[in-house]
DNA sequence: AGCACGCCGACT
DNA sequence: GTCGGCGTGCTC
């Protein structure tokens, strides 16, 4: 008998070191793979146990036998990850710089992740047949401890019968179906139809909802997409469609999965910025589509729930996936369209372990498969603007309001500076025109809505005797006062203090709150308006779970006159009522050193404006700025983003700035600067060493970050530039492999295509 | 990253 | 005498 070769199975952990590991695999005899590619596995490694990805099958391994160990316990029965999320964690590892278990491993729900739950995620499934596999028996028996006699009872009952169906196996046990899932982990039992039933109803028709007409507008945009889901031949450029706030977006978006849905089978994934848009969202296609079609992804979710929704999606269940950005790393078969909602927000990006673009690794999932990709938005990001002007995405455009009764709101600026010379013209930071438009509001019982991006009571306190200003001990920033809470707070490291009550430099009892926050204008507000209703939204009085849902139904319940918020107002919802929107004070963006702060302004600004006047009446929106002439505020008062946008690409242009280039960044932290520095320094030499340097590849001197210290770690960073992406990306990859080696007392990570620098 | 092993200070 | 500080070395 001629003896089988070796077998390894190559696998994926979540370690930073870049190789995969070899594991052992033994053949079980008739011929079939025991183990195959994107299964999910246990292994030893060190002194633990992990759970892995399968990542390939090789006959032959580069590690010396001894120190290669073997592969016990593999989910069998779950669906291997699909070849194409494989690739797509692939992409992102070698674009993101990451290795690749860093990259596949988070991407699962955690409890996906822990081997010891698989049993009972399987188990929830209801009734199955299990049946044993002769060449398990001896070793099923003897892992049994003598003491166990349930589960001996249940082993020796599967032995003698071959197979048990779950009533039966329960009957012998009572936590049989757990065991049974257990034992098919270590290939000792098969169980089967695990699947059968699992895409069953996947393939049946879907029930629609009746859907409301489209107009001219919206019906161009869905003919595009749903003739690019229909053509099969090649993958379509992506679809951006460019529509102001209230001009119907979410119904075309609705159509076009509706149509995707056609395809038996088929699965959509649709992404939104942030949690709180999912609810919203969620009600609107669970009215349209059948409720069991529907699964969130988001870290809202409760962990099981979590690793149910996910699964469902991998399993093909689910047809619908809505989620935020977590969800593009979401396995989905039979993805056939994907849906980006406000494309430009910056809560795409994750901001920290893996830095990735989930609007960008949505370009990429869906040309990967070919399939379409609707980035939706009022103001598109500079870079998708751009190449929908070069011709690389397909522009679709809805210039128009949905509803007819529903027109653009009139955006008028407050200048200041004519306001007065006299601060006192200013109520605590409001001009009398706007709080005349309050009270007139007030009067119509009508809704106001400020819109003030900082959130507590005021940015710092201050002594006016010596000069003593509340800075964090730990960064290099302000403690920020929060009156209602009786705290001062850091807003980037967490630290919180009580109020002193004199200066604690000179003793001075005279400390004065500089600046405002959303708290020291709700505190105006309802001095000047007592018998008004005043709600304010921000992170801080939405820190309870349910309490974000809680006031916005307030304030679509009518129950609230005056609204006060940060960005968290401003995104996805309608309040029906809200006929005035009031912006406290934008100006500050207008010079930021950031040149991605003017992009940003224009487009909260103009989402914040279409808040205003959606159920036929007339929507007004006032801004208090002292820069009344600054082209930014005349392009939002012509409501004209194509404008805006052309003017900043030109801008972007001149100065060589994305997305005319592209961009990494070398960030590194330690106790001192000077570390951080050293290392970026040493990094910029190795940059610069034949072997890596590219003349097409810019590194510049590191520097201290503007925030230099956050939570006693000091920070500096080094820019990375090249015109060319694939450029960029061959030395990126070089350098980073030398950068590994490199010893250091800093932390030290590369950012990809960062958002703000 | 974990998680070991390993070699020097203040404590029951 | 040992509990524990974090230096360096490995994980198929």
């Amino acid at each position: 008998m001629p003896v089988p070769p070796d077998l390894f199975a190559r696998v994926a952990l979540d370690t930073p070191l870049t190789t995969l590991f070899d594991y052992r695999v033994q053949y079980t005899g008739h011929g079939e793979p025991p183990i195959v590619p994107g299964q999910l596995v246990q292994v030893p490694f060190g002194r633990r146990q992990v759970v892995g990805v399968v990542w390939e099958m090789t006959q032959r391994s580069e590690v010396p036998s001894q120190k290669i160990r073997s592969l016990e316990i593999a989910w069998r029965e779950l669906p291997p990850l699909p070849a194409d999320w494989r690739a797509l964690m692939e992409f992102a590892a070698r674009y993101y710089q990451r290795a690749l278990g860093e990259v596949a491993l988070p991407a699962l729900p955690t409890h996906l992740r822990s081997a010891a739950r698989w049993p009972r995620l399987l188990a929830e499934r209801g009734a199955r047949h299990f049946r044993l596999d002769p060449r398990g028996e001896s070793a099923l028996l003897a892992s049994l401890p003598a003491r166990a006699k349930a589960r001996r009872r249940l082993a020796e009952g599967l032995c003698a019968a071959g197979t048990l169906d779950a009533d039966e196996a329960r009957a012998l046990c009572a936590q049989a179906p757990e065991l049974l899932h257990q034992w098919a982990a270590q290939g000792w039992v098969i169980v089967e139809n695990t699947d059968a039933d699992d895409y069953a109803d996947a393939a049946a028709p879907l029930e629609v909802a009746a859907a409301p007409r489209l107009t001219d507008e919206q019906q161009a945009a869905f003919e595009a997409i749903d003739a690019a889901l229909r053509r099969e031949d090649a993958a379509p450029a992506p679809f951006l469609l460019h529509g102001v706030t209230g001009s119907g977006k979410t119904e075309v978006y609705l159509h076009a999965v509706a149509a995707a849905l056609l395809h038996p089978g088929a699965q959509v994934l649709v992404l939104v910025p942030e949690i709180n848009l999912t609810p919203q969202l969620e009600q609107v296609f669970r009215r349209r589509f059948p409720k069991e079609t529907l699964a969130t992804l988001h870290s809202g979710l409760a962990e099981g729930e979590r690793a149910r929704h996910w699964l469902a999606a991998h399993r093909g269940r689910a047809r619908i996936v809505l989620g935020t950005r977590l969800a593009v790393l979401a396995s989905l078969p039979h993805l056939r369209l994907i849906v980006v909602d406000e494309e430009h927000d910056p809560s795409y990006k994750q901001q920290e372990s893996l830095r990735y673009s989930a609007r960008d690794l949505a370009v990429w999932r869906a040309h990967q498969r070919g399939i379409p990709i609707v980035l939706g938005s009022a103001t598109p990001s500079l870079d998708s603007w751009r190449r929908a002007q070069q011709g690389r995405y397909r522009l679709l455009t809805l210039r128009e309001r949905a509803s007819p009764d529903a027109v653009l709101p009139e955006v008028r600026l407050i200048d200041l500076q004519r306001e007065g010379q006299a601060q006192r013209a200013l109520e605590d930071g409001l001009a009398q025109p706007l709080l005349g438009a309050v009270a007139q509001r007030l009067a119509r019982g009508q809704q106001s809505l400020l819109f003030l991006n900082r959130r507590g009571y005021a940015p710092v306190l201050a002594c006016d005797a010596c000069g003593w200003i509340s800075g964090c001990p730990r960064c290099s920033a302000h403690l920020v006062l929060h009156k209602s809470e009786r705290r001062l707070r850091c807003h980037h490291c967490g630290l919180e203090a009580a109020i002193p009550r004199a200066c604690p430099d000179c003793g001075n009892l005279d400390l004065a709150p500089l600046g405002r926050g959303t708290q020291r204008i709700e505190e105006t507000l309802a001095r000047r308006f007592p018998n008004a209703r005043i709600a304010r939204i921000d992170a801080d009085s939405t820190r309870r779970k349910g309490s974000a849902q809680a006031l916005f139904d307030e304030v679509h319940a009518g129950a609230i006159d005056i609204l006060v918020g940060t960005q968290m107002v401003a995104k996805g919802h309608d309040f029906r009522n809200v006929t005035l929107v009031g912006v406290i004070n934008a100006d500050a963006a207008l010079f930021s050193h950031d040149f991605r702060a003017g992009e940003r302004l224009f487009s909260q600004l103009m989402q914040v404006s279409g808040r205003a006047g959606r159920a036929g009446q007339p929507g007004e929106v006032l801004i208090q700025t002292r820069y009344a002439d600054h082209p930014l505020y005349a392009a939002l008062l012509r409501h004209d983003y194509a404008g805006f946008a052309a003017g900043q690409l030109a801008e972007r242009e001149q100065a060589s700035l994305p997305p005319f280039t592209h961009q990494a960044l070398l960030r590194a932290e330690a106790r001192a600067l000077a570390v951080a520095l050293e290392f970026l320094q040493t990094a910029r030499d190795l940059g610069q060493t034949p072997e890596l340097a590219s003349a097409q590849v810019t590194l510049y001197d590191p520097v201290p970050m503007t925030l230099v210290r956050v939570a006693n770690s000091e920070r500096a960073q080094l820019l990375v530039e090249s015109p060319s992406r694939p450029a960029l990306q061959q030395f990126l990859s070089g350098w980073v492999a030398r950068l590994r080696d490199t010893k250091t007392a800093a932390r030290w990570y590369l950012e990809v295509d960062p958002l703000d620098i």
